[in-house]
DNA sequence: ATGGGTGTTGCATATGATGCAACGTACTTC
DNA sequence: GAAGTACGTTGCATCATATGCAACACCCAT
């Protein structure tokens, strides 16, 4: 809406690929050099961009700080957070929470397993959203046509030959999750990892968040994790009579 | 330089500190509502804030995948992280490495304490930079101008009676760091926790990164800690020449 | 010395951001 | 249940402000 602001802050992603000089961000801007000096030392002047010694821009500082307030000021995140460290003291395993946001799911906390075999995975990065358990239970809950829509704009990665194939499976596989109210990755990410999760509901029966515990294979058999279901599933709904009693949205 | 830009980013720092609606915004930029909502929609069209369902708006997603892409980024981080692994392997306890950026000292990354007792610290969290054993070695390296500036701007929060007390005694302080190399933080942040640090540098001898050893008065006690010393200085040259060698600054 | 590459500045132009006022809609109050 | 209030939203006329240009400054390489 704004066409200099909008101009500005398409510099952030294009950054974000790796360190770019004043030509190569005009030129990919599509705009005069002049102009995209003028836009950086505004950025720069924010901290969202760092001019280092090559005299080369790359995201700043204040981005990460950002970034880091903003995560504090979830208040699920801070509601539920005792709750998965209780879980991970209870069962050892990595304990994730997600959130649904503009057609993408991400990581907003999470508890390392115990046990020296951990799984790559870090707060603030989306997640493999055809295949998570999380992103399965935070979909599940949107309206059909919003699934319909969701879906058929995704790309379906094969991460391992139990990845979610098509829209078709996937929207399958989200009526399953909504029917029975939690929801699995059985090695549809990477090979040898398997996890189960639970809704995390607001006060009016909204999925606000989802959680899941992650164990690979050489620690627990896909059975042996599903045994804990009960457990994960008793936690999801603690944190969610919390979170709906101090924290009542406003609307809706 | 641009005023357009300058207000849109203005409302990040805003929303950081906790959502706010359209009148809140507007108010506290001077701007008239209207206004106010174009920028938030192009900040919104972005990813940068999020309209949460009571209308107010947060900030969003993107910039957390923005902070992540960011920090991948890093050359330093990437060529310490392996050594930093190590060292906690070695030592167990939590290992941090810090930049100093636009007049302030922030954690790119960490290795957890093996210990159950952990510190709180966060990648992207701005560090207390009067008493971090990071801080100080990042500062020490600055010239005798700048260093002097900057410890005049900066305030003296008394965490705890051992903290850096004022200007005066922060330079003397780095003058020691700069001499000796390395630098501590002996319950200067909270009492009951010691740090070690090490600097680590460029091809031209200029400090790029600082890394420190922390543990918890309960675990071990200074003395011992200081024994752990030439290790830290040993993996911080380590990561100095590696990184000299294979990523050569274009310029100075 | 000379030339190409890059970042920087001042300036005239008109694009595009601004505030205004009016409208819509939801939630309160009497 | 009607009137009132608060808030977000839209179209529009005005002029502030972002823009591209051209000239300049600087660094490095030849």
């Amino acid at each position: 809406m704004s066409q200099t602001v909008d101009r500005a802050l398409s510099i952030l992603p294009l950054l974000a690929q790796g360190p770019a000089d004043l030509g190569q961000v005009a030129e990919r801007l599509g705009v005069h050099k002049s102009t995209a000096l003028r836009l950086l030392r505004t950025l720069h002047e924010h901290g969202l961009v760092y001019r280092q010694q090559d005299q080369r821009y790359r995201l700043g500082a204040r981005l990460f700080a950002l970034a880091q307030e903003a995560v504090e000021n979830l208040d699920v995140r801070e509601i539920a957070h005792p709750h998965l460290v209780e879980l991970n003291d209870r069962c050892g395993h990595t304990v994730h929470l997600a959130v649904y946001e503009e057609q993408e799911v991400l990581y907003i906390d999470k508890v390392e397993s115990r046990y020296p075999v951990r799984m790559y995975s870090r707060i603030g990065k989306p997640v493999a959203i055809t295949v998570a358990a999380v992103a399965k239970l935070l979909l599940a809950d949107l309206t059909e046509p919003e699934r319909r829509a969701i879906a058929e704009k995704l790309d379906y990665p094969m991460y391992t030959s139990r990845s979610t194939p098509n829209a078709a499976a996937f929207l399958k596989e989200l009526a399953v999750v909504r029917e029975q109210g939690w929801a699995t990755d059985l090695g549809g990410h990477e090979e040898s990892i398997n996890c189960i999760g639970a809704p995390i509901r607001g006060a009016d029966g909204r999925v606000v968040a989802a959680m899941s515990v992650s164990a690979p294979n050489v620690v627990v058999t896909a059975e042996e994790l599903l045994t804990l279901l009960p457990l994960v599933r008793r936690t999801a709904e603690t944190i969610s009579r919390e979170y709906s009693g101090t924290n009542r949205p406003k609307k809706v």
